[in-house]
DNA sequence: GCTGACATGTAACCCGTTACATGATTTT
DNA sequence: AAAATCATGTAACGGGTTACATGTCAGC
């Protein structure tokens, strides 16, 4: 009964600045895609949820010409939902699936060539991360002076000490197998 | 769209021996359940479908009194699509939400102790695990002689990797913000 | 006139967990 | 006699993704 998540990524992000629901996707895109996510079928009814339960508010809806733009506000009710999630102590129970993992585990059933060819391509997709993490930090630079700057750099700090660890792994199991 | 992962679990299981429901749990809790776990509500559904579709067999039911055991174990063709899963390559789309790290991320919101306290209880549950990692190396160690053994340890050592990095990043971030 | 970014949304589907249900057997 | 563990399952629910639907606007 894993509660929903999006609204409070949606309280969070309106915390900062107003935003509407494109621009969450591209906030999420440019800062937080490295340890989340959300969908469209997900993000949009959520919005409306939230307005209707008046934790945000609908600021104004722009029009140039047809195109239509929401933009959303927090409201105080909002804020305080907000503050007591981030309270909350978070359960740490999710152990998350690593399906790279799972395969490694029955191994033995295949070739080495199949195992190495497994670990080389999980070391190439976490090379291609730590070139992401370069782009965020690009990206939310232009936020430097913003008090939340130092906690997002935390965030990409995690990312990063994660990333590296991962590689000497895969360098390491490589190195191993292939002697 | 993302394929059902529980019956690669459980034919992978089955393919280093015979076991029933109740041995796959226990097997998991003993070995993966750092980075995989399985439900009830999927593992038994599940291994009738397998039954079904000849992937895997039913070896014997084992009655002692009325307690009813089913043992299973993986067939030519379980045995086929399991090595075909081995084979392909992994899609690393999949983000891992981390709710923690989501927190933090919107930490301007609420005092630096509220924001200190998510980092203590994250480092105190990572230490958690890393105790879990020495118990899953002793439950394994029955295995040491088996050619399954050496894969099993990169796993773990992947867990123990990540896990120090983790403690490393908490460490830090506690120190930076109670200077 | 076309492509790609802008912008919001819905419907179907599936994966997975939770909680419940049932009953035997072993241990305290 | 109670509690814990063994053992297999089902029903309901909900979260989340995918794919689709719809239409505008800017630039080439």
């Amino acid at each position: 009964m894993e509660k929903q998540k999006t609204k409070l990524v949606i309280l969070g992000l309106l915390s900062i600045e107003p935003l509407s629901g494109y621009d969450i996707k591209k906030f999420i895109a440019r800062s937080i895609r490295h340890f989340w996510s959300e969908s469209n079928g997900q993000l949009y009814p959520t919005l409306n949820t939230l307005l209707s339960n008046k934790l945000i508010a609908l600021d104004r809806i722009e029009q140039k010409g047809k195109k239509v733009s929401h933009l959303y506000s927090i409201t105080e009710e909002g804020r305080s939902v907000l503050e007591r999630w981030l309270a909350e102590k978070t359960e740490g129970k999710k152990i998350h699936r690593d399906e790279d993992l799972l395969k490694l585990f029955f191994c033995k059933n295949v070739s080495p060539d199949v195992c190495l060819e497994l670990l080389r391509s999980r070391e190439k997709r976490v090379q291609e991360k730590l070139e992401e993490f370069q782009e965020i930090q690009e990206d939310i630079k232009k936020y430097s002076d913003s008090p939340h700057y130092r906690f997002w750099i935390f965030n990409l700090k995690n990312g990063l000490y994660q990333a590296e660890a991962e590689l000497r792994w895969c360098r390491e199991c490589i190195r191993e197998l292939t002697q």
